[in-house]
DNA sequence: AGCACGCCGACT
DNA sequence: GTCGGCGTGCTC
C-alpha cells in the first residue's frame, strides 16, 4: 500500500487560506506537482483547485478531509515561476490566494469542462496569378477602401492572425470578403517554438539612434540575463519606441521572449503595428477585446514558447513565458496599470517583481514618470535614462495660462481663448479642447427652489446626458429620465449646471459653424471601432475642432493640432488627495504632447482661476521634471509615498455605522511602527447604495506595513462587526476616494 | 464567491 | 397555506 497523499489547494473563493484534500489511491498514479490542477468537491459543488503544496501528512482533521474528484489533464500545469509569482502577489497584496489565481489565469483554465483549442489561423495574400484576381483587386481601389487597406496590410506582412487583424481595426466581414474574392488565403499553421532567423528582423525599418538612445540600448543590452530596472524618461516624440525595438532585437535574437505592457486598449493597435513592421516573429495579444478562447490561445502559445512577443494590458503580466528575457512597461505612470477592484495589483509593480524573480531586465518608459519611479531612479535604485531631444528637431509645445478669475465665461470658455481658437482655425490648423468631464453638465438644478437631481444610491448629483435625454450617475451608472419639472416645487425652470464635453461640443459647433467638430470621449466611442474611425477622420482633417476627455491624452498624435486648450483643472490644485497634483501635471503634459510637429509647433493654453498657484507656475515655467522633484520634496516632508508606505482598509455595508464600527475596532489595535488614520468615510461616502469607510495604515518601511496589515487581518475573526461588513485591503492605493 | 438554511411578509 | 425576500453561516 502506498503512502497517503495530501494536497493543499488554492480554491476560487475569497478566503485567505489553502484547503487540504486527500488523493484516493486509485488516482495516485497521476503526477501531483505544484501548479497542477485538480477537480474537488467544495461545499456541494465541484471546483478547480490549484496544487500549491504536496505532502504525505496533514495537520488538518483527517475525518473532515475530502478526496479529490479527478485531475485536470487538459492543457498544462501552471509553470512554477508563474505559480511562485502569484503566491508572492497574494502575500504582497494580502489578497485571497484563490482569487489571485482566478484573476490571473484565463477563465477557461478554471472551468471544469474540457476545452479544445482550435489551431491559430494565419492569413496571407494569394500570389496574383489570374485575371479575375486582378479585376477583383482593381475593384477594391474604387469602392471597398477598407478591404483595400486590409489587403495592403496583409500583403505587407508574411502572415497575420485574426486577433491581430481585428486589433488593427478590421472586421470579420472585411476579412471574409477578401477571402471570397480569393485575394487571401488562410493557413492553419502548426504552432512551433519561436526561433530567431535571418529574416526575423526588418532591418530597413530601423532608425539611426541618437546618442541618447544608443546609450540606453547599450546599457540594457549589457545587462541582459540579470535583473536591472531602467526608467526611460523621454518627452513625447523622443523615440522611446525605437529604444524598445532595438533592445528587443538583442533579446529576441537570443531566442528569448519579450513581454510588453501597455495601458488600456487604446495603445495596442499602434504598438502592434510598429512591432509588426519591425519584426517578422510571432506576436500574441492579450487585452480586454479578446474572447475567452483567444485568451487561452495566447496563454497556450506563450506557454509553449511559440510567442516571441506578447503585447497586452495589465493582466498580460501573468502570461507564462518559458524563456522571458525582457519586460517593457510603456507609459508606466498610467493609472490603468492599477486594478481598481478586488485583486488590486499594480501591473508595473508586479512586472518588477517578475523581472527580479526571473533575473531579467525591465524597462519602464514614460514622458511623465510616476513620482515613485522617478524617486527610485534618482536614488539609483533604477538606472535612469533621459531622452531630452525630439526626433526631427521639433520643439515641445509651450504652455501658457489664461486667468479666468475675473472674466466672463461663455460655456466655460474665455474670450481670449475663443480668439485663439478663431485665429488657429483661420490658419487652417486644428484645435483640441480638453475637458475631463463627459456628459452635458455635471448636475441639473431648479432655478426657483435650488433642488438638485441626486442619485438616491450615491447621494451625488446626476450627470446630464442631454443627447440621450437621460440623467446618469457617474458613480453607479444608474439612469433616470430628465424630470419635466421640479419634483419639489413644480417649477419647469430646471437648468444644467456647469459644463461637460457634450455641452462644449454643442457650443463650439454652433459658434464655429463653418468648421467641423468632433467629440472623443467614452460616450462617443462606445461602439467597437468608433474610436479608430473618429481618429482617422481627424487625421484626414475632416474635423478642425476636437473635444475630448483624457482618452485624448493617450498615445494618439495629432500633428495638425496647433492649439490645445485645457479647461477646468483647478479642482486638482486643492484636492485632499495628494496624488491629484501629480496626475494633473501628467495629464497636462500628456495632452500637450499630442500636438504639433516640427514645422508647426503647438501651443497649450490652460484656463485657470489661479494662475499664480505655485503648482501651475512651477509646471509651466520649469517643466514636469522640476515639478516632480518639487512634489517629491513635499512628499518627503509629509512622509507620503514614496517616502512612506500606505495601505487602505476598506469596509462597506448597507448602513454607515457597521463599517465605521468595524474599522474603529481595528484601528484600536496596537501596531509596531505603523500609524493608523481613521476610520473616515470615503470621499464618496455612499456609492451604489453602500456606505463606505476607510482606514489608512502607514509605515516607514514596507516590512512594518506588511506586518501591521497581517496583524489587522488576523484580528478580524474577533471583530464583532465582521459579519456585517464586506472588507478588503488595498496595498499602495492610488486613489483614496474610491 | 456560491449555496443552503431559516425566518418573516404578500400572494394564488 | 407557500413563494421568495435577503440576513447568516459554512466551505478541507
Amino acid at each position: 500500500m502506498s503512502q497517503p497523499l495530501f494536497l493543499q489547494l488554492a480554491i476560487p473563493v475569497p478566503m485567505r487560506q489553502l484547503f487540504t484534500y486527500s488523493v484516493p489511491e486509485s488516482l495516485q498514479n497521476n503526477e501531483f506537482a505544484i501548479g497542477e490542477r485538480v477537480i474537488v468537491p467544495f461545499g456541494n459543488r465541484q471546483v478547480i483547485g490549484i496544487i500549491l503544496a504536496v505532502s504525505n501528512k496533514t495537520e488538518f482533521a483527517q475525518e473532515k478531509l475530502k478526496p479529490i474528484t479527478s485531475k485536470v489533464t487538459a492543457h498544462h500545469k501552471i509553470p512554477l515561476p508563474l505559480t511562485q509569482l502569484l503566491m508572492t502577489c497574494a502575500r504582497y497584496y494580502h489578497h485571497p490566494i484563490g482569487d489571485v489565481f482566478q484573476q490571473a489565469l484565463p477563465v477557461l483554465l478554471r472551468q471544469v469542462d474540457n476545452i479544445t483549442l482550435a489551431p491559430t489561423l494565419y492569413w496571407q495574400c494569394q500570389p496574383l496569378t489570374d485575371e479575375t484576381q486582378e479585376i477583383e483587386l482593381a475593384k477594391l481601389t474604387t469602392r471597398a477602401t477598407k478591404q483595400q487597406q486590409l489587403y495592403h496590410l496583409i500583403s505587407n506582412h508574411q502572415q497575420l492572425s485574426w486577433p491581430e487583424i481585428r486589433t488593427l481595426g478590421f472586421s470579420k466581414t472585411q476579412l471574409s470578403a477578401l477571402e471570397k474574392k480569393q485575394l487571401i488565403v488562410s493557413t492553419e499553421k502548426e504552432s512551433e517554438p519561436f526561433q530567431w532567423h535571418s529574416d526575423s528582423l526588418n532591418q530597413q525599418d530601423e532608425l539611426n539612434l541618437s546618442a541618447e538612445q544608443a546609450v540606453i540600448v547599450s546599457a540594457v543590452s549589457q545587462l541582459l540575463k540579470q535583473y536591472s530596472c531602467h526608467l526611460v524618461d523621454g518627452i513625447t516624440g523622443s523615440g522611446k519606441t525605437e529604444v524598445y525595438l532595438q533592445t528587443m532585437t538583442k533579446v529576441l535574437s537570443q531566442n528569448q521572449q519579450v513581454l510588453v505592457l501597455v495601458p488600456e486598449i487604446g495603445l495596442t493597435p499602434q504598438t502592434l503595428n510598429r512591432f509588426e513592421q519591425r519584426f517578422n516573429v510571432p506576436i500574441f495579444l492579450h487585452h480586454s477585446g479578446l474572447n475567452d478562447k483567444e485568451r487561452l490561445a495566447t496563454w497556450h502559445n506563450a506557454y509553449q514558447g511559440n510567442a516571441a512577443i506578447v503585447i497586452g494590458t495589465r493582466s498580460a503580466i501573468f502570461t507564462p513565458l518559458p524563456d522571458l528575457g525582457l519586460i517593457i512597461v510603456d507609459e508606466e505612470h498610467d493609472a490603468s496599470f492599477k486594478q481598481q477592484d478586488s485583486f488590486r495589483y499594480h501591473g508595473r509593480d508586479v512586472a518588477i517583481l517578475r523581472a527580479k524573480q526571473l533575473n531579467i531586465p525591465i524597462i519602464l518608459g514614460s514622458a511623465t514618470p510616476s513620482f515613485e519611479s522617478l524617486h527610485n531612479a534618482l536614488n539609483a535604485k533604477y538606472h535612469y535614462h533621459r531622452l531630452t531631444k525630439r526626433a526631427g528637431g521639433s520643439t515641445e509645445a509651450k504652455i501658457a495660462l489664461i486667468d479666468v478669475a475675473n472674466q466672463p465665461l461663455e460655456f466655460g470658455l474665455s474670450r481670449p481663448l475663443k480668439q485663439l481658437i478663431t485665429n488657429t482655425l483661420a490658419r487652417g490648423e486644428q484645435v483640441l479642447v480638453f475637458l475631463n468631464r463627459r456628459g452635458f453638465s455635471p448636475a441639473i438644478n431648479c432655478q426657483e427652489c435650488h433642488w438638485v437631481a441626486n442619485c438616491q444610491r450615491c447621494e451625488r448629483p446626476y450627470t446630464l446626458h442631454r443627447s440621450q435625454g437621460l440623467l446618469i450617475c457617474h458613480h453607479c451608472a444608474s439612469q433616470k429620465r430628465v424630470p419635466p419639472q421640479c419634483p419639489d416645487c413644480g417649477s419647469i425652470r430646471i437648468k444644467p449646471v456647469g459644463q461637460g464635453t457634450e455641452q462644449i461640443e454643442e457650443y463650439l459647433s454652433e459658434h464655429f459653424n463653418h468648421h467641423s467638430t468632433v467629440r472623443i470621449d467614452r460616450d462617443s466611442t462606445r461602439r467597437k471601432g468608433e474610436l479608430n474611425k473618429l481618429l482617422q477622420q481627424v487625421s484626414n482633417k475632416e474635423h478642425q475642432i476636437l473635444i475630448g476627455t483624457q482618452m485624448l491624452a493617450k498615445g494618439h498624435h495629432f500633428p495638425d493640432v496647433t492649439l490645445v486648450a485645457i479647461l477646468d483643472i483647478d479642482g486638482a490644485l486643492f484636492s485632499f488627495d495628494y496624488r491629484a497634483a501629480e496626475n494633473m501635471a501628467q495629464l497636462i503634459v500628456q495632452v500637450a504632447g499630442r500636438a504639433g510637429r516640427a514645422s508647426k509647433p503647438g501651443k497649450v493654453i490652460i484656463q485657470t482661476q489661479y494662475p499664480q498657484h505655485p503648482l501651475l507656475q512651477d509646471l509651466v515655467n520649469n517643466g514636469y521634471q522640476h515639478f516632480a522633484q518639487q512634489g517629491l520634496t513635499e512628499r518627503q516632508m509629509a512622509l507620503l509615498p514614496p517616502f512612506g508606505y500606505q495601505a487602505l482598509f476598506r469596509a462597506d455595508a448597507n448602513y454607515p455605522s457597521y463599517p465605521e464600527k468595524f474599522l474603529r475596532q481595528l484601528s484600536q489595535i496596537n501596531l509596531n511602527d505603523c500609524e493608523i488614520a481613521g476610520p473616515m468615510p470615503a470621499a464618496i461616502e455612499k456609492r451604489a447604495g453602500k456606505y463606505r469607510y476607510h482606514l489608512i495604515v502607514q509605515a516607514k518601511s514596507r516590512t512594518a506595513l506588511h506586518q501591521g496589515i497581517s496583524q489587522l487581518i488576523n484580528h478580524i475573526p474577533n471583530n464583532e462587526w465582521q459579519t456585517k461588513v464586506r472588507w478588503s485591503v488595498d496595498i499602495d492605493p492610488q486613489d483614496l476616494s474610491w
